[in-house]
DNA sequence: TATATTTGAATAAGCACTTATATAATTAGT
DNA sequence: ACTAATTATATAAGTGCTTATTCAAATATA
């Protein structure tokens, strides 16, 4: 008998874990690299049970393909991080139901968009034109061991995930007009004078010594804001719109952070703000970047607004 | 934001580890099936100290591409188990030099055909046109979740590696020959006569009432023996060949007990054989199975004998 | 030459699974 | 209706890895 040579698929078994021990940790380290407190090990647990909502111990044993112990460890280590709820079944006191916390929802929100980087480049670094698993898995586990995997992973989300800070240019003038446009017709209405000021950015706003920013993220504008100069050193923050796929992710706070950040730079005095007591959560977040409350004058620019605030400087 | 659709590839992870899981459960179910004392997550390490003949801890590390506690836990295992040994270096007392004992050694020559099959059929059943690596893992965890892979390899196995005894026939004769001109060729010289009476085995062995057995081990003929009639309940062992790459495997023992076995049920009354005591291990077998020497008449058949045995039946 | 650093191997503790078993609550069988 | 069987979940113990640490021997450095 002719002497064993290669025997690669015999080792397939150790192989295959291997890979998935890298796999995951590598995965892991991403995750704390994106300050996400989360573990790979547990997505396909967590994954299906918020995108079924409501779901039983038994339904995941089945979905995961693993063991009622291992099933009942997860969703216990699940419910410790506070990301799903166990609420015992009212008619069958033995069962329980399983689903997302608010927490669980937001973490789920936060991790799809990594999730979906992660998937596409997995998918093209794991693409080779072979007929053999094994030499598929040399090809990832090398992908892997080399870690222009996860480096291209992290490069995609700096490019697309990172909402970067951009100053005003022509060619953003449509979306200062779209953005500030669908603000006003989602809490007020659109006067002919806001389409004229909106329109003409440079007139309006930066020609009198004013500033207009963007939140970009992968190319895609999601937020705008202006100062408008009101004094050589004190000026007022306006036209803050965030678009509505992207409210939740705090873009309005990053440009809120952007602009104090500027104004401290720029040694301005104070910056203010007009408003209206009916967008609550605007005027929280107002607060908790310093902004107090004074009195409106009688002789308010904005019909719309009626609530002043004013954040002094330095 | 589009909502997550798949995410195939984000639990690549899980799924190797799970597909992983299986495979070394059922390589485990397997060796048990043959009643072969090894685990398959011990393959990696096993084999490479076999190859090897003689190893360090740090070469391991470095194959097997896992941590050294990894290592040291497995050698430490494979100590246990009696399959290799360990040799604190004379010159550096802090390495140890790994080795196979015979016990391994002999372990590794019973698994490497069951290896060849197992490597031979993961192969087959891994071969996928695709060059998605989940496509492929999906369609070997079908193949091992259905059971199909394994039952082709116990199938294999049972016709490639059950050694089975045939009697006579005219298309066997070419291998009679073969099988026993290459022992006399090996131990002593072939003469004129050996070849008359090999190539007619039906006129020397089987019209004066005699039997020929042979061995075969998918398809191929690894072993023959006769059993030339000397009176009518008296028969003698004659003509034990085996080929130079079967030796070792205990083909020489099949045939044997297959004779037994065959004498006691035609009920003859004893068989006996003529041997050279330089054959020791021969002989040794002979004893093992209840020949016992007596004297060699001066009138002995045999020039190349100067040892006659005894096995009374029943 | 004495001390610090490096190296090879062992040990400890933890992790995510496994199987086996226990503990309830529910349903079925006579 | 009452016991037996089944079902849902939890717990215990074991397994093969991991990282962190320990220990001892060998080598480098001053």
């Amino acid at each position: 008998m002719d002497v064993i040579r290669s025997l690669g698929e015999i080792s397939l078994g150790s192989r295959l874990k291997r890979v998935s021990d890298t796999l995951m940790k590598q995965t892991q380290e991403l995750y704390t690299d994106q300050n996400i407190d989360f573990d790979p090990y547990l997505f396909p647990a967590f994954y299906n049970i918020v995108k079924r909502e409501q779901t039983t111990n038994n339904e995941l044993i089945d979905a995961l393909k693993t063991s009622q112990p291992a099933v009942t460890q997860t969703i216990k280590k699940l419910e410790l991080r506070g990301l799903i709820d166990l609420t015992p079944d009212p008619i069958d006191k033995r069962k329980k139901t399983i689903s997302p916390t608010p927490t669980g929802t937001k973490l789920f929100q936060r991790l799809s968009p990594i999730w979906e980087i992660l998937d596409r480049t997995v998918k093209e670094f794991t693409q080779l034109q072979s007929d053999s698993l094994l030499a598929h898995i040399d090809h990832f586990e090398q992908a892997l061991r080399s870690g222009a995997l996860m480096q291209t992973v992290k490069e995609r989300i700096q490019k697309e995930l990172t909402i970067e800070i951009k100053t005003h240019e022509p060619s953003l003038s449509k979306a200062f007009y779209d953005l500030n446009i669908e603000w006003l017709e989602t809490y007020f209405y659109v006067e002919d004078f806001d389409r004229e000021v909106l329109s003409k950015p440079q007139q309006y706003i930066l020609d009198p010594g004013g500033h207009i920013f963007y939140a970009i993220e992968g190319g895609i504008t999601l937020g705008t804001v202006a100062l408008k100069r009101i004094e050589d050193n004190l000026f007022e923050l306006t036209k803050m719109a965030v678009s509505p796929e992207a409210r939740g992710k705090g873009v309005g706070q990053k440009l809120m952070q952007h602009c104090i950040g500027f104004a401290k730079e720029e040694n301005w005095k104070a910056l203010l703000l007009y408003s209206n007591r009916i967008l609550e959560n605007a005027i929280h977040i107002y607060r908790k970047y310093g902004f107090e409350e004074i009195p409106v004058e009688p002789d308010s620019p904005y019909e719309r607004s009626n609530i002043k605030m004013y954040l002094p400087l330095n």
